[in-house]
DNA sequence: CTGAAAGCGCTTACAG
DNA sequence: CTGAAAGCGCTTACAG
């Protein structure tokens, strides 16, 4: 005779039935919308709801049907357009399929250290999204092996994955860069965290593959924290000295600061300052700011899709893995 | 009989239970680390656990102890340091008292309509945190009545509350201006929708306040907004008119293009140039931005204690209400 | 269309 | 220290 300590009774289905003069079953259809009841009976049961406050228990739910309707989305971090993107692009897939997002966010070294630990979250849930950053080490053990996972922006040989082929991005900036009769600089960010994303090096190397290939290459790289604060330092170097000049970023985001530095320096942006970024952010369209597009939505969407397929036994292979590839957006910088 | 639909079948704790040749008690008490376990029991039942792969389901657990030891964190947005600050200290609480926090970024509109439709997740969580936005609309009819709510930045009569008085932190930053002898201009963002904050109005309200009471005023009151795009824009504009003047800016992040133009067109921040922003963000630490202090971390601090303490039943009183002042910082701006 | 009942996978007071 | 069993609040196949 278990629980003894007094808790506050909540208004269960049972509470319900027996107020509205019908059995837990027929409670229990009206609120999952089976069509096989009267609408006599529906209204009475509704009634009984409304009058005694009644609120489902999830838990309950989940334990009966082994189902959550929940997806756990983990990311590297949650500032920035790029996960408003990406994640509305996942919700809109979830929803219509009847699922929530369950966003953790790893943003500081505590919460990676959480995920590790309390896996309650990720075991209580239908399945994972995982983005950026490596999860075999993560996930390993954790979660139920029938548990589906996908990968994003993140390669895997025991999961799902969808990428975007960075290098290849690289080599379209550089390509673009290669005619330009000026000075080649780079503005990038080095990882220097486990849990950084790798995709700026991706396409770092793409750019200067490409030059190369053209008989080119980089005056300067300027290595940054992915912050503007460095960046307008580096942009007000650089334009001390250069007042022509085409500079690559491996983000969008850090194209800003230095192409607000040029203009404010009164140097003619898309002529003698020729400014590339990465991802076609929000601000890149604002801005006007040539860029190599990165489909951020349909990363989303294509990866919550396959989570949704997998979770509905719709996939028969083994591992799927989706690569996109960017393109080249020119606009007036 | 029901559950024919055929699932994987999980690994249960009778499983683990018949494996290592106890009862599924026993077991229990292993997975939650129950000292009245022999010791060579203890390792049996680890033994199996292992060797089966056992995970344990957090449904099952939720529902039979009523508790999930998750909370919900619902904030208007995600970007920025501020939440980055907040919810560091709200986890770094939780997890001291074994909770995890369940985030919920309201980032677009179509997230809020999922928190009023869905609200599973708020249902299944022990307690919420809402930053920001009004929850009384919200919450209204979706949680449990007896589910603890503290509201963060937000007035409420109806439950917990822990906010800044910005008003004053206005006044503050205005006694701070009213000295100098130059045009004062505000650049401030104007609310545009039901989830935004009305914070920067109570702010500018304080500023203009205190400014009256010596007998100065608001010279222009720049409304951009919460982007660094338009504020650029908007400090060229300034600064090629004025070459000095005294410029408050309800946020930190607002201050930050503006200090950036005036020094890449070489005015003398802090001397000819005025700036003092709002919320001491890590970004006004490392440009040394003059700021009003807002307690962010003990904000979070302070709402995650709150909640834990509802839940154990460890405050009497029907409602608390912390207000929290916002201080000056004098830095180099 | 509807009720009675089994079962989902745990926890925990009880009785050894 | 340990096992048997009740109970948490739902869902659903079954038999009307």
């Amino acid at each position: 005779m278990p629980r003894l300590k007094q808790k506050i009774r909540r208004i269960t289905i049972k509470d319900v039935a027996e107020f509205a003069g019908v059995g837990v079953g027929t409670v229990s259809r009206v609120l999952n919308n089976n069509p096989h009841v009267d609408s006599k009976t529906r209204q009475k049961v509704l009634d009984a709801i409304k009058k005694l406050g009644y609120i489902p228990n999830p838990h309950a739910r989940r334990l009966s049907t082994g189902e959550s309707n929940l997806i756990t989305v983990i990311t590297p971090e949650m500032k920035g357009d790029f996960y408003q993107i990406l994640l509305s692009a996942i919700d809109e897939v979830l929803i219509k399929n009847g699922y929530s997002s369950l966003l953790y966010p790893l943003y500081n070294e505590r919460k990676y250290e959480g995920l590790k630990k309390s896996s309650d979250i990720l075991l209580s849930t239908d399945g994972i999204i995982v983005d950026g950053v490596n999860v075999d080490n993560i996930l390993k053990g954790f979660i139920n092996p029938q548990t589906p996972v996908v990968c994003l922006e993140q390669d895997s040989d025991k999961y799902d994955s969808v990428i975007v082929d960075n290098y290849y991005g690289g080599i379209l900036a550089g390509d673009y860069f290669s005619d330009f009769d000026m000075d080649i600089f780079v503005v990038t960010h080095r990882k220097s965290h486990e849990l950084e994303s790798t995709v700026f090096d991706e396409r770092l190397e793409g750019f200067q593959e490409s030059l190369e290939r053209k008989g080119r290459s980089i005056d300067k790289i300027y290595y940054v924290p992915l912050d503007w604060e460095s960046t307008f330092e580096v942009a007000r170097r650089i334009f001390s000295r250069y007042k022509r000049c085409a500079i690559f970023t491996t983000t969008d985001y850090l194209a800003v600061p230095i192409i607000e530095v040029a203009r404010t320096m009164e140097l003619k942006v898309g002529k003698d300052v020729k400014v590339c970024g990465f991802d076609d952010l929000p601000i890149a369209q604002i801005l006007e700011i040539t860029t190599i597009k990165q489909p951020i939505y349909d990363m989303g969407k294509i990866a919550a899709d396959l989570l949704i397929k997998r979770i509905n036994g719709r996939i028969k292979e083994k591992i799927k893995r989706y690569v996109l590839k960017p393109e080249l957006v020119v606009r007036s910088t």
